[in-house]
DNA sequence: ACACCTGATTTGAACGTTCAACACGACATT
DNA sequence: AATGTCGTGTTGAACGTTCAAATCAGGTGT
C-alpha cells in the first residue's frame, strides 16, 4: 500500500534498518556481497528515501524559497520566468528544488521567508529584483537567514550577490552602433536613482566618451518611466530636436519598442537596440542586449549554498557576469 | 539558538507537550486560563511548529508539484507565468505552497512525479499544457497520484480538469467584429489535431453560421504552425485571394503578431484579434481574448485538493471558465 | 592462549510533531 | 454510596531517517 521504507527493504534483503541506509549513504562500508542483496531489494520494492523523514533528521529541507512576484502590468513580459526557469534548472543539478511563495511588499517577503525558515520549509532563498537600499538583505542578514541577491544594493559587501555587467550590455550597444558608422547615439532609459538604470546610462556615456562622441551629446540623454508610451514619447522629442541622433540605446525593452513604434509610425530612419531580450525583441525585429540568464541561475544557486566543505571558504560574495549583444534589423546599418 | 520547539513554550508556560498543541490545533479543548498562558509563551519564543516534523507525522507535505517548461522559444511570453503566479497566489489561501521541477518530456514529467510523491515531497500536481491524448493524466491515474489538468484531453471523464472555453472566446471576437460591421472574417490558427487550436477554430466557425457568413469561407480558414513567420505568411495569403478578408482572428497572439506585421507592412485594412493577451498584445494594441487566470488557479487548486471532508463527494470533475475580449486598436471599426 | 585490532553489521536514540490512550478531579445520575 | 460522565491534562508511541555507540566474528601479533 503505502511506500516502502527502510524498514520494509532491510526485512526483504535479510539485513537491518542501518545496512540499508549505508548501502545508499556510504556503500564503501558494506561488504560487496550485501551490497548487491540490498540493491536488488531496493529496486524490487521501488524503493525511494522519503525526504521530510530525512530533512527532519539532518534539519535541513534541500529547499530555496523563492517570491513569484506578479507581472509588471506595462513590462513585455520580463525575464523573470526565464530567470525561474534558470534558477529550477540549476537547482536540480544541485538537489535543490524551488518553493515559491507570495509577498506583497519586501517588508512582507522578508516575514514570509522567516516564517518558512523557522518551520523548517527553506533552507535559503534567492532574492529576485534587488533595488539600492532594498531592505531584504540587511533583514535577512540579521536573522541569520542564507540568501543570494540576484543585482546589488549598493551596500552588498557582506552577502552573496550575482549580478549582470548592465553598463557593459549598453557599452557593447554603443560599439555596435559605432561600428555600424553611427555617430549621434541617443539613451533613453529611465530615471536617476535606480541602481540598474543608472549602470546601463553609465555604459552608454561611457562608450561614448571613449570614442570622443560625448560632446554635444547632453541633448541625447533622456529619461522616464518604463513603458511603451515613455519611449514613444521620448523618441519624439529626439527626432524633433534639430539635429536627431540616428540610433537610440533603451534600457529595456518596453522602452525599446516604445521609440521603435514612433520610429515605424514617422517612418524615421533611427536604429534602436533594447535591453532584456524579452520575447517581445523577437517579435519586433529589435536588436537587444540577452541576459546570460542560466548562467546566472547556476552562480546563484552556488553563491547561495557557498563554500562547498573542503574548499577554501575566503571566496568572493560577488560575481558580475557579460551580458550578450543579439543583433536583429531595428540596429541593421542602413 | 535554534528554533524553540513544543517542548520549549510547554517548558515555559509549565504545561506539555500535547497542551501546546491543543492550544494550535483544538483550543476548546483547554481550559481559556492555561491557553493564555501557553499563547504569551509562545509569542515570547516565536514559536512556530516545524513543517517537516507535522509533514512526517501526517503523511502529508501541504506541496503541490508543478513543472516549469523552458519558454517555447518562439512564443511571445505565454501566460505560463501569469498562470504561475495565480496558482500561487491559490495555493496560499488554501495553505499549500509550489515546489517546482524540470523534466524533460511527459514521461520524464510523470517519472519525476513519482519520485517526488513517493519521497513525500509532494501530495499532489496540477498540469500545465495538456495535449489530446496526452500521457501524463493515464500515467498519473495508475500511479495513484492526485492531479488536475488544466486543458482536456478528449477522455478526461476520470480527473479533475479545469479548463477555459476557447470556443467561446473566438466566437466572442467573432461577434464583436460582426458588430463593427465585419462580413468576411477569417481564422488563422494551427493545424487540425490539437484539442485548443480545434476549439478555437470551431468557435469561429459556430459564431460565423449563426451570422449566416458560413457559405463561402471555406478559403478563409487557414492553418500553420504557431508562429510569427506563419502569421505573416498566411496574412499574405489572404490578402492576396480575389474576395479578401475585412477582419482576422486568430488562434494566438504570435499568429496575430505576423498578421500584423504583414497587414502594417502593406498599409492594408484588416482587423485583427489574438488570443491570449500576452504583454505583446498590449505593446502591439492587439485585441485579444484574455483567459481568466487567475479563476483558473482558485479552481485548479479547488479541484486538486477535492471536495472538502463533510462537503459531498460527487461533484463535477471538471470546470469550463469563460475568457474575455479585451478591444485594442488593431479591431478599432475604420 | 591472550589481548588487540579491523571490518561488517546491529541496536539505541533522536529530529519535532500529533494521535491514542490513560489519569485525575469535579460533578451528575441511579 | 457506588457508578458514570465530562472536562482538562498528562504520557507513550509513532511517522522514516541517520548519527553514535555497541556487538560480533575473524584475523594478527606476541
Amino acid at each position: 500500500m503505502h511506500p516502502p521504507t527502510v524498514e520494509d527493504v532491510a526485512r526483504a534483503a535479510g539485513v537491518s534498518r542501518q545496512t540499508v541506509s549505508n548501502v545508499l549513504n556510504a556503500p564503501q562500508r558494506v561488504r560487496p556481497e550485501t551490497r548487491a542483496r540490498v540493491e536488488t531489494a531496493i529496486e524490487q520494492l521501488g524503493y525511494r528515501p522519503n525526504r521530510v523523514a530525512q530533512s527532519l533528521r539532518a534539519a535541513t529541507s534541500r529547499m530555496i524559497g523563492y517570491r513569484i512576484e506578479p507581472m509588471h502590468p506595462h513590462a513585455l513580459g520580463s525575464i523573470h520566468d526565464r530567470f525561474l526557469h534558470a534558477l529550477a534548472e540549476a537547482g536540480r543539478a544541485a538537489d535543490r528544488h524551488l518553493l515559491l511563495f507570495t509577498a506583497d511588499d519586501p517588508q512582507d517577503e522578508v516575514a514570509n521567508v522567516q516564517a518558512l525558515h523557522r518551520a523548517g520549509a527553506i533552507d535559503g532563498v534567492v532574492l529576485y529584483g534587488i533595488q539600492s537600499g532594498d531592505p531584504r538583505p540587511p533583514g535577512l542578514r540579521q536573522l541569520r537567514i542564507p540568501f543570494a541577491a540576484f543585482g546589488r544594493t549598493g551596500a552588498d559587501a557582506e552577502h552573496p550577490w550575482v549580478d549582470i555587467d548592465n553598463a557593459a550590455g549598453t557599452a557593447a550597444a554603443v560599439e555596435h552602433l559605432v561600428t555600424g558608422g553611427h555617430r549621434r547615439i541617443a539613451f533613453v532609459g529611465y530615471p536617476q536613482g535606480a541602481a540598474v538604470g543608472d549602470r546601463r546610462a553609465d555604459g552608454w556615456r561611457t562608450a561614448l566618451d571613449q570614442h570622443g562622441l560625448l560632446d554635444g551629446s547632453h541633448h541625447l540623454d533622456l529619461r522616464g518611466e518604463d513603458s511603451l508610451a515613455t519611449g514613444s514619447r521620448l523618441a519624439e522629442v529626439l527626432l524633433d530636436h534639430p539635429t536627431p541622433p540616428t540610433a537610440v540605446v533603451a534600457a529595456t525593452d518596453t522602452l525599446a519598442a516604445g521609440v521603435l513604434r514612433t520610429v515605424r509610425q514617422r517612418h524615421a530612419r533611427l536604429a534602436v537596440v533594447g535591453f532584456d531580450d524579452t520575447p517581445t525583441a523577437g517579435a519586433l525585429d529589435l536588436s537587444s542586449v540577452r541576459q546570460p540568464i542560466e548562467a546566472v541561475g547556476h552562480a546563484m544557486i552556488r553563491a547561495l549554498l557557498g563554500p562547498v566543505p573542503g574548499e577554501t571558504p575566503g571566496e568572493p560574495t560577488g560575481q558580475l557576469l557579460a551580458p550578450e549583444l543579439i543583433v536583429r534589423a531595428s540596429s541593421a546599418p542602413h
